[in-house]
DNA sequence: GATGTTCATGAGAATCATTCTCGCACAGCG
DNA sequence: CGCTGTGCGAGAATGATTCTCATGAACATC
């Protein structure tokens, strides 16, 4: 270990603020994929007010951290939830937003073999499925 | 042929314009994903000059009607591109914007398969990969 | 070819998510 | 208890996309 090393409370060199530590925790309690203006008004609502600004920066370290997985739907607007660390996509009701991860180690195989015999290199892919759930498909509109 | 039938030149039902005509053209040309911004700077660049609104129309009527594909890159623009009839991905570099469609049935089928076990119905599924091509892979930077 | 209805166009304004600015607050440290 | 650099946030700025609405053009009909 290195003398400039500054090894601080967690892993990711952030402070702590009463800020981030809000946003993690609303996170924490959710399981859909939700957008940066919908997190802040959540936080708002529940009294733990933050400023917008600081939930877009809060939410992109987290990203940078590996600790969120970010998803861009149709109209533009980014999504952001907790994710595990490992490697998995997302099949997500597109009604209600929750979401299931999924790991599938054929569909990686296939996506660098294929890559690879175009000459690709470098690779990277994206993979989601959407789809309404069962409690969607069965409840009323 | 029934009376109100109009049966224009094409099966869209819309109008032939200079300006679609125009775009329609230059994407025809293109072989990589362009955005909005860009295609509506190159058909001004050659002489064909469209305004910005008419761009965005059109290029959303073509998607409407199946004859583009649409890509929403990390920064939140969307980049367009003409697309065969059959359901395909893509296989994209991202620093030249080259792109292969690629077709792979096990995916399909996975993905339907995956959702399903989730009881997930309407589902639909976003495959792309990203890589560097052999080209700009052995092109300095 | 002339005409009327209807859809397309485009300049500019409006929208809206996201980012930037920069003065102020505070977490971490000794 | 101060110091210092990072984090905060109100408001401005950015930039893609969409909307408004008056004008222009396509096309079926005469
Ligand atoms: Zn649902
Ligand atoms: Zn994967
Ligand atoms: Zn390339
Ligand atoms: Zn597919």
């Amino acid at each position: 270990m290195t003398v400039g090393d500054p090894a601080p409370a967690d892993l990711s060199g952030r402070r702590s603020t009463r800020q981030r530590s809000a946003l993690v925790a609303l996170l924490e309690e959710l399981d859909e994929f939700r957008s940066a203006q919908d997190l802040h008004a959540l936080l708002r609502a529940r009294g733990d007010a933050v400023g917008l600004a600081t939930v877009y920066r809060t939410l992109q370290s987290l990203v940078d951290d590996g600790q969120l997985d970010v998803l861009r739907s149709t109209d533009g607007e980014a999504a952001y939830r907790r994710c595990s660390p490992s490697h998995h996509h997302h099949l997500v009701c597109r009604s209600c937003g929750r979401t299931v991860e999924v790991a599938d180690p054929p569909v990686e195989r296939w996506a660098a073999r294929m890559a690879a015999e175009h000459g690709f290199t470098d690779v990277q892919h994206q993979v989601e499925v959407f789809g309404t759930c069962a409690a969607c498909t069965t409840a009323p509109s």
